[in-house]
DNA sequence: CAACTGTTGAAAGCTATTTCTAATAAGCAA
DNA sequence: TTGCTTATTAGAAATAGCTTTCAACAGTTG
């Protein structure tokens, strides 16, 4: 039963891509379902890098290329289905945009990767504000904090 | 006289960075210095990348190794003089930190790269927060916005 | 000014990402 | 279903930004 519904949305989900897809002469390929799916089932406030992808997949008996991933990445992101953000230096890592309204930011620990989500109205705000005053058209924005975790600050003394 | 300013104030910078660096052990070279001076000549709101300070120094006359340019700018940030932003995907760029309390934040043109700096109160006071409510210790944050600019927005017509 | 040790440039190396191409497979129409 | 059209795939090779290595060099200090 668990897992019928798991099923259930996961089909869902293609079907709603598929169409988006398709509406713009592209296919929903076997890979791309693949990706869409990790997505969905990655819990809030975790993050997929290219690598991630890959060893997920891979690690399930399936294969996939990195030209494949990649591509399918920045297809999504194209779209405005997905969002790429910054957390690490080495790579970048993407989720699912869910909604436009719910912004979210990023509290990063510098020494161990820990991420925390947050939201925050007044980030928001100031994003809508710095547009208008310039004319500019906002796409996106995001905030990121560095900083040491607890841990990280117990464990260097 | 306008360049005896310069001039003045360009060696009570190196003789500042001079005394920083010797107090960690490190030494101020020809090298360090001409990248210093190119920072502090930047305007307000520009920032430069590896291959800007390679150009700069180059187009002059001079000859500087990238290898010599990266270990500057890691070794300055490292010192807390320097800032790395994150303005566009395919490189790396950095600013001098001026002035502590005044931290500063991006609105960036997707389209023609355009940058604007702005200060808003209310994005630094939320970093505070939420690295207090973690127990974080703040490091440094960037908060960066993304749109189109009128310009851009015009040309599209 | 000599010794000590940090720094430089050139070249080699690294790694995430992109490009290229022949083979494959969605989606569409009959 | 079947076949046609064309987007997409895997894999390899290429790219690009950045880092490392190391022998020659040059700030600093005494």
């Amino acid at each position: 039963m668990e897992s019928n519904n798991l099923e259930a949305s996961l089909a869902d989900q293609h079907d709603i891509l598929r169409s988006r897809l398709n509406r713009e002469g592209l296919r929903l390929t076997g890979p791309r379902k693949k990706i869409l799916d990790l997505f969905v089932m990655t819990p809030d406030g975790e993050h997929l890098s290219a690598e991630d992808i890959h060893y997920q997949v891979t690690t399930k008996g399936g294969k996939i290329s990195y030209s494949t991933i990649y591509r399918a990445l920045h297809m999504m992101v194209d779209l405005g289905i997905m969002r790429e953000v910054e957390l690490a230096e080495e790579r970048k890592y993407y989720e699912l945009k869910t909604s436009l309204a719910k912004q979210h930011h990023h509290l990063v620990c510098v020494q161990c990767g820990e991420v925390h989500e947050f939201e925050d109205h007044r980030v928001t705000k100031a994003s809508r504000q710095e547009t208008l005053e310039h004319g500019f058209l906002l796409r996106d924005c995001q905030f990121t904090v560095y900083g040491i975790c607890q841990t990280c600050q117990l464990s260097a003394l």
